[in-house]
DNA sequence: CGTCGGATAATCT
DNA sequence: GATTATCCGACGA
């Protein structure tokens, strides 16, 4: 996950201010706040509670799936008609803000929603801290999921504030992808 | 392994 | 019109 404020954080989406996009940033914490990106992209956020007026929010960067993996590999699957699907890892299923909203199926529809009532389509629960070592496992688990050491490092694929080590990850945990320094999208060509 | 570029459209200036 | 909190396949070593 990375954390991004208000105001005072540049890589925020917020930092300008309070858009039609971002409006579910400004509003009560606990509820999702859903943006889509490079055109073909969804990320999920969830709001979180700060001071009077600030206003934050933490990115799902990615995610192990515990139960459901055949149901999340459908959704991974390539809607691209004769193409052979390559194999895709249960370890790789949410490695990735996009990739996890694809393997839980969030879309826009989606965002403002409350996570906390149980009534909502999309949920955070409070999960069963089993033991500190080892990973997530991707089968048979149960509802048990890993705890452990948090470590941070700088955000990933953000084009400011880049120092900010706002990214916090189990240690060890293979769903987490590797870090990589954000590059600027050259423009279209425009040859001579 | 690694780096590179194309896809693709909502959002904001 | 420019930019983007990304992913995936191609290609080289």
């Amino acid at each position: 996950m990375e954390a991004y404020a208000g105001q005072s954080d540049p890589a925020s989406h917020a930092y300008h201010g309070k858009t039609k996009r971002n409006a579910a940033m400004f509003g009560p914490p606990g509820h999702a706040y859903v943006y889509f990106t490079y055109g073909m992209h969804f990320c999920v956020n969830l709001v979180c509670l700060g001071e009077e007026g600030s206003v934050s929010a933490i990115l799902l960067r990615a995610g192990a799936i515990i139960e459901g993996e055949e149901l999340a590999r459908a959704r991974r699957s390539v809607p691209k008609p004769g193409a052979e699907r390559a194999y895709v890892a249960s370890r790789d299923l949410a490695r990735g803000p996009a990739r996890l909203c694809q393997a839980l199926g969030i879309d826009r529809s989606l965002d403002g929603a409350d996570v906390c009532v149980p009534e909502s389509p999309l949920r955070v629960r409070p999960p069963q801290l089993g033991p500190p070592q080892g990973p997530s496992q991707g089968t048979g688990a149960g509802t048990t999921v890993r705890s452990g050491k948090i470590v941070s490092g700088p955000r990933v694929g953000v084009s400011a504030a880049t120092e900010v080590p706002w990214r916090f990850w189990f240690e060890g945990e293979p769903t987490v992808s590797l870090y990589r320094a954000h590059v600027p999208r050259r423009r279209k060509l425009v040859t001579p």
